[in-house]
DNA sequence: GTTTCATGTAACTAACAATGTTACATAATG
DNA sequence: CATTATGTAACATTGTTAGTTACATGAAAC
C-alpha cells in the first residue's frame, strides 16, 4: 500500500515559505518537492480556502503564508488537505449481515478508532512553529548557511 | 487511499472455520469473503507457513485452524499476512539532505510510529477467542441459528 | 493596451498497486 | 486412475494517484 506523502510534502514547502520574506512561486515550489507546478497549485488550493496560505497572479506573484505559525497546527494542515484517512487498513464490509463479521468489524473499529484519535491529538500538538525552530536548531548544530536551491534538484 | 481489507476478511474466515469441526475448502471461505479461491490460498499461506492453520489436499481436505484461540491475537494474524504499513500516511523521502525537510520527518516519525504502536499493542490485546466470544453473544442476542452459507452469497 | 508572468482548473495520460483470473503442477483420497 | 483439493506462477483487470497539457483569468511591467 503506498503512503500518501502530501502533509510531508507541504510542510515542507511551507516552511521554506516561511523562510523567504516574499511570495514563492509554484514552480519553485514543485523544484522543492520535485513535481510538477500543477500539482502545488492543487494541493495548495486546500490551505488556500482554509486561508493558511494566499496566493497572487502575474508578476511578482506567487503564494505565501497568511496564518500565524504558532497558532496552526500539523492537523489543521491536514484536515485542509481533505483529511484523507489516516490508516491503510479497513474494515471488508461496513455493516455485514454476518454475525461473525460484525464481531470482527467491532473489535477492529475500536482500535482503528483509537490509533487515528491518538494521530489526530499528536498532530494537533505540533505547530509550524515548533517545526520551523527545530530547522533552526539543526542549521546551527550544522553550521552551514540555508539555501533552498542546494538543496533541492533544478 | 483504499484501504487494506485483508485482515478483516481474514478474521472473518479464522471465526467461521472455529465454528466448523472438518476442513473448509478455500472456494468455500471464497465465497464468504466474496472472492476468488486463489486469493484466499495466497493470504492464507502466511498463516499456514507461520503455523497458524493447516491445509490439507485432496478428497475432504480444505483448510482448519492450528492454533489456540485463546493465545492467538489479531497482531499475530497481522503480522502472518506480511505485517504490512498500518498508516496511509508516510514521509516523502526517508533520508533527505534538506534540514527543512528533516525537522517535518522528525515530526511526523514520532507521531506515526507512536499511533502504529498503539495500534499494535491494541491487536496483540485482542485474541480470536475473544472475537468468537463476542460472535456467540451477538447469536444469543439475536436468538437466530448460525448457517455460514445464509449469511454470504453463494 | 499589449506583453509577460503568474495562478485556477478541467481534461487527459501514465504509472502503479491490489485484486481477480487462468492454467497447470502436486498431492491425497475413494 | 479419476476426482478433488491445495500451491503457485503468470497474466488481466481495476481503481487510484500523480503527472501533464491546455487554456482561461488576472495582475504587473513596459
Amino acid at each position: 500500500m503506498k503512503r500518501d506523502s502530501r502533509l510531508s510534502g507541504i510542510l515542507h514547502v511551507l516552511l521554506h515559505m516561511a523562510e523567504q520574506s516574499g511570495p514563492m512561486t509554484s514552480e519553485t515550489l514543485a523544484a522543492a518537492m520535485s513535481t510538477n507546478p500543477v500539482v502545488i497549485r492543487r494541493i495548495m488550493a486546500g490551505l488556500r480556502e482554509q486561508g493558511y496560505v494566499r496566493a497572487e497572479r502575474g508578476h511578482g506573484g506567487g503564494w505565501s503564508l497568511a496564518c500565524k505559525l504558532e497558532t496552526t497546527t500539523l492537523r489543521d494542515i491536514h484536515d485542509a488537505l481533505g483529511g484523507s484517512a489516516l490508516l491503510a487498513l479497513g474494515n471488508r464490509t461496513e455493516s455485514p449481515g454476518c454475525l461473525v463479521e460484525q464481531a470482527v468489524n467491532a473489535a477492529l473499529d475500536q482500535a482503528f478508532r483509537e490509533a487515528e484519535q491518538i494521530l489526530l491529538g499528536r498532530l494537533g500538538q505540533i505547530s509550524l512553529a515548533q517545526l520551523s525552530a527545530d530547522f533552526h536548531r539543526r542549521r546551527v548544530a550544522g553550521a552551514t548557511p540555508h539555501h533552498m536551491e542546494s538543496h533541492h534538484a533544478a
